[in-house]
DNA sequence: GTCTATAAGAGGATAGAC
DNA sequence: GTCTATCCTCTTATAGAC
């Protein structure tokens, strides 16, 4: 979506994203798209039936290339110690984020204050796409607590839902103030958490 | 502007305030506001001249009142040592936040993504009061460097910084999270910064 | 695939009666 | 103060030619 290939329907995407991100979904309109990708808003039609259809094709894109990003990180995938797997994808996830800014805001902006008009649709979506990204962390979570790295004093529904607290938060703040985070910040948020939980 | 008044401006500002909270500037119009209060559109051009005047009454009113809650806090009146001032101010912040989390809610949204067409105005607001704002904190901090309770290693701007930071950080996540916070809470959060600032 | 032309409706705002 | 009636503009989306 991001890299501007020549074909027409990129570059609707790419500038489709810009203004919904920018000006939002409501105040965006086909005319604009259009005027800046250099077509008429029929033309538009050809790739798309609707302006809805348009967003939800680019938010379902994000939310992907995330999540099939962290269910696919290589170093995950060899036989480590479950707290060194949870280090490493916070890490990652922070990493991923982090160049990922925009893309990240985008997915924040439609949380927070979705249209009216696609407030159903963006829930059950939501819903979808961070099940499946919490689903990475609580299997570490659950090995955490097999092999006794964790207390069994709080379930691993409690530690999950704190790690996603803490996830979210530090998101939030990096996407908010515009800042890419340094790998030592993140590397020292880690640790902070870490001592915390126990 | 919460209190229902019977009055027919009363209503209008109590419903433009809930829809340009909920569905935004632009998706918001004057007849859905109307409808609602059960005037016809031409009436509401009594009280206000445009949906951008309605909408700036309401924005300016919120700022308002925050601020002024914040400049009269009565125990700040008091001859108090400036770290105590510092640790009330905060703790009397995060409680009014508390109270008025969608007030706030309504500040963070047009903050973090203004229609485009206010977009200036906004900007131009929110520098006014966020300095009324963060001069109550300014002042408090000034007085702790003058007495040396806190290093003269950073600056007053830079203290001041952190300490907005670090507002800002709990605000955004109460906001969001939409849960009120206890006083416990608020306070031991205190006890973390200040040991930190140290 | 991209265009012209246009339908069909919703939006902000005003004039002027009562 | 509130109404009816209306203006004018902007919007999504479609029909059909090339």
């Amino acid at each position: 979506m991001m890299d501007l290939e020549n074909s027409t329907n990129e570059k609707i995407r790419y500038v489709a994203f810009r203004l919904f991100l920018e000006k939002g979904y409501e105040a965006t309109n086909i005319r604009d798209i259009c005027r800046e990708v250099g077509i008429k808003p029929s033309s538009l039609y050809f790739y798309y039936r609707s302006k809805q259809e348009l967003f939800f094709s680019l938010y379902d894109e994000i939310w992907d290339e995330k999540v099939q990003y962290l269910e696919n990180i290589p170093v995950l995938k060899q036989n480590l110690s479950p707290d060194v797997k949870l280090c490493l994808l916070f890490t990652k996830t922070m990493e991923y984020c982090s160049q990922n800014i925009i893309k990240q805001k985008f997915l924040l902006r439609y949380h927070l204050f979705p249209p009216e008009e696609l407030i159903s649709m963006i829930r059950d979506k939501f819903r979808f796409w961070t099940n499946r990204e919490n689903n990475i962390a609580s299997k570490i979570v659950e090995e955490c607590l097999d092999k006794k790295i964790l207390d069994r004093y709080k379930s691993a529904a409690d530690y999950l839902r704190e790690y996603v607290r803490f996830v979210n938060a530090h998101l939030t703040e990096m996407i908010i103030s515009n800042i890419k985070m340094s790998d030592v910040k993140i590397h020292n948020l880690w640790l902070r958490f870490w001592n915390y939980i126990f």
